[in-house]
DNA sequence: TTGCATCCGGTACCTGGGTACGGGTTTACG
DNA sequence: CGTAAACCCGTACCCAGGTACCGGATGCAA
């Protein structure tokens, strides 16, 4: 027979999970993703589960975290029961995302309006000081 | 009597926001702050709300959105009862929000199993397959 | 009016996160 | 076996978002 596929090939990971396939290496190289095993030859070949891991890592980078965070947060999910200092970075990172929730609600309160048009049922508004964007928001992450 | 203050000058700008005198010029060339009114000898001069606005395009940066999209929101934030475009847009952005927004609660879940350590209660699990981060979110923002 | 802090515009440089290129091996199919 | 596609490593380059540096002009108080 002719393959006794061990494992995904990089542009196999790389076309599944729509990224580069430099990008793996680069991953790689900044720790995101552990050393593959390699054929004799030096190929790397990738555990199936590398493309969902992808995926998850471009999720959170969208979100704002850097690809430092982003190590740290899969650590934080890979091992559970954490040791005590793990634990406490879980629990920063979790301060962190809620206050990401909450200027997220922010600015979404703030597009509802726009898109609700308040002054617009006041036949046409006067609202000189309605430029206040959403100020509510921001204001200083360490001191709020 | 000495200075009738009519703005504040980009140095009291840039300290009281907490950013470069540079990233205001840089800002001002992107879009993001409005060309300011100059003294007869070319120095710039900010409305005090200035300072408001830079906290709010570090927050909204912080939350992952590019300069160009905070241009975006700033102008869908400032003016109200929009254009039916300027709707649709809003419309658009409430959606991304929305989809961050599920994805930072995702993160969080993970995050706070991690912390209760689901397996610790079990003495001492041998979940070989516990390493499914956060494998809920991400999943290709389009097809989603 | 002089002196020093501040600001000016222009250009060069830096960091994070990739992406492309090139010359050389490995795989795998026929 | 031959050969094309895929992969290797190293290095160079790219873009966004800033920052730094420069020589020269302004602001303002003494």
């Amino acid at each position: 027979m002719s393959q006794e596929q061990a494992g995904l090939r990089s542009g196999e990971v790389a076309e599944q999970a729509g990224v580069n396939i430099q990008t793996l290496r680069y991953y790689e190289r900044r720790g995101l993703l552990a050393d593959p095993v390699r054929t004799n030859g030096g190929h790397r070949l990738y555990p199936p589960d590398t493309v969902a891991l992808l995926t998850v890592i471009k999720a959170a980078q969208r979100l704002g975290f850097t690809l430092d965070e982003v190590a740290d947060l899969l650590d934080a999910g890979s091992r559970r029961h954490p040791t005590p200092d793990l634990r406490q970075r879980a629990l920063d990172k979790i301060a962190e995302v809620d206050a990401k929730i909450a200027d997220l609600t922010a600015i979404r309160a703030t597009l509802t309006e726009v898109v609700d048009a308040r002054c617009d049922s006041l036949t046409n508004c006067t609202c000189a000081d309605c430029p206040l964007p959403f100020m509510t928001i921001g204001r200083d992450p360490q001191t709020r």
